[in-house]
Parts: structure tokens; sequence; C-alpha cells
DNA sequence: CGAGTGATTGACTTAGATCAATGACCGTGG
DNA sequence: CCACGGTCATTGATCTAAGTCAATCACTCG
């Protein structure tokens, strides 16, 4: 997922860093599209807004995501990159992807596998978001993201995050794997989760 | 998203017709990868099992939905597809597929559009599942689903697929537009949803 | 004309959100 | 070197929105 795992280095040396304000505006609804960003630090959130003036959050993107790669094809955006908090982005820009995707298959393969892969690991955290109880939330996290062993999961970040990425609070989490691990179901070492046996 | 709108007609023709009964299974963790299914009827569902025989739900494919995208780069499946109830596939094998792209740059880059907007709009419904009141939940999805004048959304289904769709029981869903109709924030007409002033 | 499904509403329960407080830890600046 | 501000982790008390169970009506289909 990584963008150094996709991106072709004459591409890569073509992009530009650009530092944004908190509350500035990245791109908006209508303007010509640009290319492909990457944000590096802070945090931008993709808005769409109705003729009433409502907006809707359509995606807030953290450090290491990529924005707008729809936009590649098209020429106008379909919403708002607003910066929630100061943060730098770095453009790569549209004609230069394009026209290496257009000379090398490979590049371009590469692109779709990404693609690919994010499309099937958005559609299981929407499944896993469809699960009500916390607690089958917390097993079903574990299972995706056992490691190789199976039964071992670590944690990227802080548990706040991981609640977050769970569509918990941290307080529920907390509770849930003080509940997980005084019924025995789970053991935790910092930075990991083990899983032993669950009865259901 | 249609398949008809990026799949070559080469490859289309070279596709084949599966029929599966409930419960069968259309490839397991491990086999070698074929192709690219497209799910005509019924529903299918992609688990993976950890090591104590625990599985989690990746996603359950509706009529069509493409099954494994991902598996098109990889050589080998990483999950368990079965059928949930008796269930009609399409498969697009993947040599076809794959030439066709180093082919005609041109269906690449179509396919890569596909995947970039179902990337987006799978982000966005990530989005909308995080957030926790059915009424906002509402709003949300009709801004983010309004037709051209911005205000009508013409529903897709019955209220209980959207119901699922948006994470809600059948039931919630009912008594919020109830609630929404009452205070006159929308109004209904068969198949559609209107939206009328709203105060927060 | 039943059987099946969608739409709707009522009553009740509960899991998780919310608000709040505490202790541990960490960096940093005086 | 230590006090202070910040964040994470944790637990308690309370509340409420949404889930669950259940019943009814309308409609369609064979």
């Amino acid at each position: 997922m990584a963008i150094e795992s996709w991106i072709p280095h004459s591409v890569r040396k073509a992009s530009i860093e650009r530092t944004l304000q908190a509350g500035q505006t990245l791109f908006r609804t209508g303007g010509r599209t640009k290319g492909l960003y990457e944000l590096v630090s802070g945090n931008v959130r993709l808005v769409r807004v109705d003729s009433t003036g409502r907006e809707a959050v359509l995606f807030v993107a953290a450090p290491g995501d990529t924005l707008a790669e729809a936009s590649l094809f098209s020429a106008r955006y379909h919403c708002d990159a607003i910066a929630l908090t100061s943060a730098v982005v770095r453009l790569y820009p549209k004609p230069a992807i394009l026209a290496e995707f257009q000379r090398d298959p490979e590049a371009a393969q590469a692109f779709m596998a990404m693609l690919a892969r994010q499309v099937m690991n958005l559609r299981t955290r929407l499944q896993l978001m469809n699960i009500r109880s916390a607690r089958d939330r917390v097993r079903d996290y574990m299972v995706l993201n056992a490691g190789p062993d199976g039964q071992t999961v670590s944690l990227p970040g802080t548990l706040k995050d991981l609640a977050t990425d769970l569509g918990l609070t941290h307080e529920a989490l907390y509770r849930t794997l003080a509940g997980m691990t005084s019924r025995g179901e789970i053991e935790r070492s910092p930075g990991k989760l083990h899983a032993l046996a669950f009865r259901d």
C-alpha cells in the first residue's frame, strides 16, 4: 500500500511537495484535476457539499493515504479537499503518471494491483463495521489481522487509534479488551494482542 | 461500476458461467487463482479462517459485484468463497484479462478508473458507518446520493435494502424516516426521498 | 385464496456513547 | 533536575439511541 511500492521512479522524481495551513483548501469541486496526492503529514478531509450548504465528509485522510485517485481519470474534482490540521502533501502530476502507464504496462499493473488490494481491504473494513457487538468486532479484527502464527496481532499504533479504526470509542475498546482478558480469551503484551481459546 | 463498462469485448466472450448450490465452494484459500468472478445472481460470501477455525467474513457479494479482483495479481487465493444461496457466477479468465491489458492500455486504464472509483466509494461508505446517529447517517446518505437537483434521492431498492446499506436495522430506518418526515425535514414519495430544509 | 415479503408501529432491553476522574509516562523548558 | 502540560490507558456512573421481539396491514404472485 505504501506509495513507493508502485509509483514509478520517473513519476516520483516529478512530484512536488506542498504545505497547507489548517483550514486551507487543497482543491475544490469543479477545479481541474492536477494529479494524485499523497498525504505526508497532518490530516485532510474530503467533503461534498450539497445545494443547501450541508456538507458530508467523504473521507478523512491520514498520513500515507492517497487522495483522489479517481481524479486521475476525470478532468474535474468532485469534492473539496480541506486541511484539517496543518499538513504536507505530495503531488504526483497526472500527465507524468498516465504517460508512464502508457509506456510501461508493468507500472500500470502495479497500480491496478494496489487499487485492487485497497478495494479488498476497504470491503473488509466495511464488513467489520457491520458487526454490532464490540467483542465480535475485536475478535474479527484479530482474525483478519493475525500474524503468521494465526493468533498474534501487533498493533500499529495506540489503542486509541485502534478504537477509531474499529469504529468504537476508546473507552468501549478498553472495556472490551479488559473483559476479554479477564475471561481468558486474549492476552495482552505491549503493542500486541494474543488470541487464546474462544468459546462462544 | 457495471462490468460491461470496462471489460474488453474479447475478454467478455471468453467468460464462462457457472452455477453454485447454496453452501458450495467457489474457491478456497491457497487454490490457484483462475480469474475475475462477477456475481450474476444469488449471494457469495468471502471468509477468512484462522488457525483456531474461527472465521471472519470479509465481504458478502451481491449480484453485480465482482469478486477477488486482487487475485488477478496473485497466484493463490487468500480467502474462501462460499455460496450463501444458490448462485450464478461468471468467470473472466485471468490470462485473457492480463493479456488484454498488455495489448491495450485503454482497457487497462478503464479498469484502473473503475477500481479507483470503487475505492472512493468504499471510503465514503466507511465514513458513513462512522456516524453514530441514524438521523445523521440518513442525512449524509442523502447528501452523498442526491440527484442533479441536489435534494432528491431515488432509492435503488427497497427500504430494507437501504437499511442494510446504511448499517441500520429496517425498524430503525423506518422510525428515523418517520421522524424526519414529521419534523418536515424530508418528504417521501414512492421510491424517492426529498430533502427539505434542515435545521440542526 | 394462502404464503411470502415489505412497511410500519409498539414495548422493552441493552450495549455502547458520554461525561468525568485518575494515574502513568514523556518530553521540555526554566 | 524537576515541575508542568500533554497524551494515553483505565475505570466508574449514567443515559439514550438503536437493537430485539412482536404484531399488524397492504400487496403481489402463483
